[in-house]
RNA sequence: GGGUGGAUUCCCGAGUGGCCAAAGGGGACAGACUGUAAAUCUGCUGCUUUAUGCUUCGGUGGUUCGAAUCCACCUCCACCCA
């Protein structure tokens, strides 16, 4: 089986899976020709840096390529909505499926009970099982509009199953045996902690992690798991389990984290993930963000979390100075595109090229609606707008921002912070910019 | 269980009775330069009705004209011993 997937495109929020005969790009009409030479799957996930580590390398590249791997990711439901680093294991698992290989998608109900503390400095909070339940309920829907679930499709299921009616004893005599203190205790995952602090409860994730692949494989015939490069331990802890209970092979892959130029993880603003729910980062935003990532980025970015053919990523890796600016808007199309649809992407698209390139259409710019409330005496001062906006969080940090010269309306900067605007003052709407990226439709 | 050292603003970290809204650095934010990039430079960084104003230094109570700083108790953390 010969995988093509660079060419499909796919859609969260609608679901639409376009039919590869459409979207196939066939120079001449060799259709079968390019089949031939089409990249192997595991050698495109190669090429597009996708891939960290690997437990056997033959074995799962004979496994995935001809679509034989029945696999497992793991997600804990520690928020309500999934973010960017979900996103990726979400692709990768699009693009198994696609070559045919079944993927199953756990919900870490159970383990989220404990909390990972793989690379993590300081413990999680823990949380109630009500909260748990409720992140559950939220990822799967997220997830499902991503991952087609069902008979002969994918899989879902919840750790919570199997984890929480485990009797302690049992399990340590069952599986408390295979597991090394001193060599979990060395594992890479536990480095930060042994420095700062480590619980017992959180000690033991990689245990129940370790459950989790044993019972998949033995359930489901799950010969594989995938996961983010900080899972590696855990993931291996899994493999282990069953080789030493069941006497089988079980294989691990991990992909590569999203790290910028500077080896911070990508996805991430100063208020948080940047999240794959548009309640929660509205596609605006999530295009921004993109949009504004650094040079040295675009390119990793592009191969790692869209289905573009890699030839045209080569092509746009000659692009050089502003001309990477391209890069980054088709970098951010493609990506709103995927999470919340074509739609809400060209809107994005527009709203953005209204407002920095001074274009027409400022329809879909982020907007807030004044009501009667926010004019106290017929009016309304700068700094209260600033907040009322929500571009400042206080009143001293509108001021601040207008004594620096960072607030404008209408395109005229406002120097005194004591300006007071009326109803009349405006027409109806008007565009309210702070600093250089930030902009609010004002409508009364 | 015993001992030692800790808990300071977004983070790291100074501060050991009034000069403390609290040094310094990082980050964030704003300005200049630019390409909605990076680097650099500048400003700024608790809140508000900008004032001899208000709330903050793990928590509670106390000493004092006055407490981040002193005392008591409590909570949490690290290290050493068991």
């Amino acid at each position: 089986m010969v995988y093509t997937s660079s060419f499909e495109r796919f859609n969260i929020q609608g679901a639409i899976f376009l039919s590869l005969a459409q979207q196939v790009w066939c120079p001449d009409g060799q259709i079968g020709k390019e089949q031939e030479e089409k990249m192997q799957l595991y050698d495109e996930l190669v090429a597009r840096g996708l891939i960290a580590q690997v437990t056997d390398e033959n074995e799962i590249k004979e496994l995935i390529n001809n679509g034989k791997a029945v696999f497992y990711i793991g997600f804990d439901p520690t928020a309500d909505s999934l973010h960017v680093g979900h996103f990726m294991a979400l692709c990768l698992m699009k693009r198994l499926q696609m070559a045919g290989n079944r993927p199953i998608a756990l919900l870490g109900g159970g383990t989220a009970m404990i909390g990972d503390p793989s690379g993590k400095t300081d413990m999680r909070k823990m949380m109630t099982t009500e909260t748990i339940q409720h992140n559950v309920d939220c990822f799967q829907k997220q997830m499902s509009r991503f991952i087609e679930f069902g008979e002969g499709k994918a899989m879902m299921v919840n750790n919570a199953d199997w984890l929480l009616g485990l009797n302690y004893m049992d399990v340590l005599r069952e599986i408390g045996p295979h597991f090394s203190v001193n060599r979990m205790l060395a594992a890479e995952c536990y480095k930060q902690r042994m420095e700062k602090g480590l619980t017992f409860l959180e000690f033991n994730y990689m245990i129940m992690q370790s459950f989790d692949f044993y019972t998949l494989f033995q359930k489901y015939g799950c010969n594989m798991q995938f996961g983010g490069d900080d899972q590696w331990s855990n993931m291996l802890g899994g493999t282990e389990l069953i080789r030493r209970k069941l006497g089988k092979d079980a294989y691990a892959m991990t992909i590569n984290l999203l790290l910028n130029s500077e080896g911070k993880k990508m996805g991430k603003t100063e208020s948080g993930a940047v999240w794959l729910d548009a309640e929660k980062t509205t596609p605006y935003e999530f295009f921004q963000y993109w949009r504004n990532v650094a040079d040295s980025d675009v390119i990793k970015c592009l191969k790692m979390l869209t289905f573009l053919p890699l030839e045209e990523i080569e092509a746009m890796e000659k692009w050089e100075g502003s001309e990477l600016n391209k890069a980054k808007e088709i970098l951010a199309f493609e990506l709103t595109q995927l999470v919340h649809g074509t739609e809400e992407a060209q809107k994005a698209k527009e709203a953005a090229a209204a407002l920095f390139a001074g274009g027409a259409n400022s329809d879909n710019m982020p907007k807030t609606v004044l009501t009667d409330e926010n004019f106290a005496d017929g009016n309304i001062d700068i700094l209260t707008l600033l907040v009322a906006a929500g571009m400042t969080a206080s009143k001293s940090e509108a001021r601040r921002a207008v004594e620096q010269g960072g607030v404008s309306v209408n395109g005229e900067k406002v120097t005194d912070a004591k300006t007071a605007y009326t109803k009349d003052s405006f027409a109806g709407e008007f565009v309210l910019k702070k600093g250089k990226k930030n902009f609010q439709r004002i409508c009364l």
